[in-house]
RNA sequence: GGCGACGUGGCCAAGUGGUAAGGCGAGGGUCUGCAAAACCCUUAUUCGCCGGUUCGAAUCCGGCCGUCGCCUCCA
């Protein structure tokens, strides 16, 4: 078996990866803030994170898997009351809508969705234990953190905070903070702000504690692999390593894995530049969800990647020559030949795509190998396929797309489904009304009939084994 | 100012010491009644620039140029 080498930036080098518990991987990813629909940026991260635990599974790992709901915080407040709802109605349809997003681009449900407002009570209990040690104190109903109490701050980004540039939001904070770098733990409510009781007065978490209470109470207190975009690094990441290794005495995560960011024609994503794309406005554009999900699996996860619409064009022909491949592969007679070749063909390509993932999620690398697989298999297609030969590529294709989720053709939203209304039965009765024109050569005929099921989006082929048609 | 990433053919993108995967595009061919579709072939003596290490470097080291990200609640 390939070993799998994952790039620690806890460290920054690529490591090999052992799981604390022989055969079972605990795997902390953090999840969206619900106070909008995520953009595709948000996407490429989870998509990310599904090729990761997809890879773990195919490396024979179970997986246990945790991925927080931010459903409490500065802006769903400030949302919810100017829209005159408690936040748990604000943020129940942006939930939905996450849900969603998961189901189209095929990223799989984990085993735990903890939400923020549902788990106060381990917060709470946390921010004890740091108070009783020393890590933090009170000020202004507030608990913060005390940065000068944490000897390690800084392991993880490498910041040196001294050499932080204070920026404005750190001038302009509010608080009565012992030093302006403390961050805070517990925010005490103001008028009209929902609240939940304390040691400290009525408040609300910090967004760092939940992810240190909820990975804590879900995957334990130190467990293997910790996600999130470089945007978390610093300081959302640092800050929960802070957290939990103050308060629990021993690390919090053992490989720290961060994905690069989306950028959208060269530029970062933003509102105000409007090229801030949710899967929906993609979908709306008739773009198909399986492009989007080959094209953010195509480049790996630590390059930065930057999202066109003709890199999705170019995505939706690259798939399009691998059905292609299935295509032909179906139509295609099996003949009494050594099936020894095709075999050994299939299983190189097992080989090198195991190996491409095992390197570090190489998925660009992985997606390589399955086009040299594609071009093998149609060699072997026009050179003539061994008995079973179907068979084994598929099986082959299949293993990969166990990783990839997008090999197969199914049922993808989006995928403009053509063929003008004709069912398959009509479309099989004009090819054969057409074959039997053109058998009697009445050429003016065939090629009505071609005009006619063309307009209608299907393809007719000639091959020699006759005529065979697909809806283009 | 601090920290970090990147610069490979027309475009995209693998490749971290042994002589450039793959996709898109383009050109040619095969097949065909003609087409279309598909398939096949071709398409980087070279990896931003300049030095260095080495038998050997896109890959390691130094310098320069360029692009990008993060720097307290943005995946």
């Amino acid at each position: 078996m390939n070993s799998l080498k994952l790039f620690n930036s806890l460290g920054r080098c690529l490591q090999e990866f052992e799981p604390l518990e022989p055969g079972h991987i605990r795997l902390y990813t953090c999840g969206p803030t619900v106070y909008d629909r995520i953009h595709i940026g948000n996407l490429r991260t989870f998509v990310f994170e599904d090729l990761l635990r997809r890879t773990l599974r195919f490396f024979g790992y179970r997986v246990t898997q945790a991925m927080n709901l931010t459903d409490v915080e500065d802006k769903i407040i400030a949302a919810a009351l100017e829209a005159d709802v408690d936040i748990g109605t604000f943020t129940a349809p942006h939930v939905a809508s996450f849900f969603d997003d998961l189901t189209t681009l095929r990223i799989e449900r984990v085993e735990h969705y903890p939400r923020a407002t549902e788990h106060v009570a381990e917060m709470i209990a946390m921010i004890e234990r740091l108070l009783t040690a020393g890590y933090a104190y009170c000020a202004d109903d507030c608990v913060f953190f005390r940065i000068g109490a944490d000897e390690d701050y800084g392991r993880l980004s490498g910041i040196d905070l001294d050499q932080v540039r204070r920026g404005e939001r750190v001038r302009s904070d509010e608080y009565d903070k012992e030093d302006a770098r403390d961050f805070v733990l517990w925010k005490g409510a103001k008028e009209g702000e929902p609240a939940w009781p304390s040691p400290w007065g009525p408040g609300r978490p910090g967004w760092h504690i939940e992810c240190s209470a909820m990975s804590q109470k879900y995957l334990g207190k130190t467990f293997d692999i910790h996600c999130g975009g470089v945007d978390n690094l610093f300081p959302h990441h640092e800050n929960e390593i802070a957290q939990s290794e103050s308060a629990n005495c021993c690390p919090l995560a053992r490989y720290w894995l961060h994905s690069e960011h989306l950028t959208v024609d060269g530029e970062k994503m933003s509102k105000s530049l409007g090229n801030c794309y949710t899967l929906g406005d993609l979908l709306d554009r008739g773009l198909s969800a399986r492009s989007i999900r080959y094209l953010l699996a195509s480049v790996h996860y630590r390059q930065q990647l930057d999202f066109t619409f003709d890199k999705l064009a170019a995505a939706d022909r690259a798939l399009k020559r691998i059905d292609d491949m299935r295509f032909r592969l179906a139509h295609e007679v099996e003949k009494e030949i050594d099936p020894g070749p095709l075999d050994r063909a299939a299983g190189r390509f097992e080989n090198a795509f195991a190996t491409a993932l095992a390197d570090d999620l190489n998925t660009a690398g992985a997606l390589g190998a399955v086009f040299t697989f594609v071009h093998t298999v149609n060699g072997f297609i026009d050179q003539g396929l061994p008995p079973g030969g179907r068979t084994r590529v598929h099986a082959a294709l299949d293993r990969a797309d166990q990783v990839l989720a997008v090999l197969d053709t199914g049922d993808w939203a989006g995928a403009a489904e053509s063929g003008g209304g004709l069912s398959d039965v009509e479309i099989d009765a004009l090819v054969a009304a057409r074959s039997e024109a053109r058998a009697t050569r009445d050429f003016a005929a065939a090629d009505r009939i071609r005009d006619q099921l063309s307009e209608a989006g299907v393809v007719v082929e000639d091959a020699p084994g006759g005529s065979r048609w697909k809806r283009g």
